[in-house]
DNA sequence: CTTGACCCTAAAGCAACTTCAGGGTGTTTA
DNA sequence: TAAACACCCTGAAGTTGCTTTAGGGTCAAG
């Protein structure tokens, strides 16, 4: 099938299947040597759906590269695998933990305003002219687990 | 002061205090003519304290940037400023809720598998071969809450 | 007078894509 | 048969919030 029927079965756009290639997580498509264009099988398209339902779960592109390579090691011990997405686990913990607490940070400075002042008088205004505690700094964990774009405050 | 200095007493480098400036977030500083070295004064200090506190709230540049015009106007009604938190307080929220139906269904997923098995019988690899169920799709929200990143799964 | 700490700029890198610029291919239909 | 339109190609730049690198001045101490 060409690129274009394969992005519509998987619900992908060409451009990502061409950048997944690029970045090894697809193997290179043979090309149609009249036209140059792209060929793809049902190993390709099984390869991308485990690819699509690794990213829908958040896994970053190393952490896919890694079971896809035990994907093609029958053989070997699946140990790599759980590991791996225990790690992975961790990471959504680690920032649902770090939300939790910004959440709370928010609510509270939230609470220093309630009416429409002006500026001058807005609590919350001069909360954020507070620096940040060293405590709270310190809790910022590690953790690739990012989210999508923000549309509302995003430039144009 | 110079650059450095307000970096320690922040507590950013030096090369994010340029970065702002670029950015639009930080006035540009005078320049010592002798050589060309940034000089910051109080002002400065108190902008980038507040920037900061705002980053480590998770606010985007945009975000900030309506808070620091709000803030050198002091007449004008703070409504702006309470709708700005009670947005990124749904940014934020919104996240948490993709991460805790992601833990979810990565919890089911490592159910999958016990023990160490062949990557051929783990049942982990067997799950994410199916494509991902369109309900799940959806639920994906737009948020812009993102984390920090993994320093396990990095290339190098 | 050289070492080391500090300052400068401009450009590239990171993650995972999306968008754009510029151009070929292939089928349909007026 | 020629224009319209859908589809394919490549390579580069844009996105966010920085960090890193390259390449080069400034300045105090030893
Ligand atoms: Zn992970
Ligand atoms: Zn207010
Ligand atoms: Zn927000
Ligand atoms: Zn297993």
């Amino acid at each position: 099938m060409k690129i274009g029927e394969l992005a519509k079965q998987v619900g992908v756009t060409v451009e990502t299947i061409r950048y997944y290639e690029n970045e090894g997580l697809l193997h290179a498509a043979l090309r149609n040597p009249a036209n140059n264009y792209r060929r793809y099988d049902q190993g390709h398209l099984e390869r991308l759906i485990f690819i699509r339902r690794c990213r829908t779960l958040a896994m970053t592109h190393n952490e896919i590269k890694v079971l896809l390579q035990a994907r093609i090691q029958p053989d070997d011990s699946c140990e790599t695998i759980n590991e791996l997405i225990d790690e992975h686990i961790h990471h959504v913990q680690a920032r649902m933990a770090e939300l939790t607490i910004l959440e709370t940070q928010l609510i509270e400075l939230r609470g220093q305003c309630h009416a429409a002042l002006t500026t001058r008088d807005c609590g919350i205004l001069r909360e954020l002219d507070q620096p940040t505690d060293e405590l709270t700094e310190a809790l910022v964990v590690q953790s690739h687990v990012a989210g999508s774009q923000c549309k509302t405050h995003q430039p144009k």
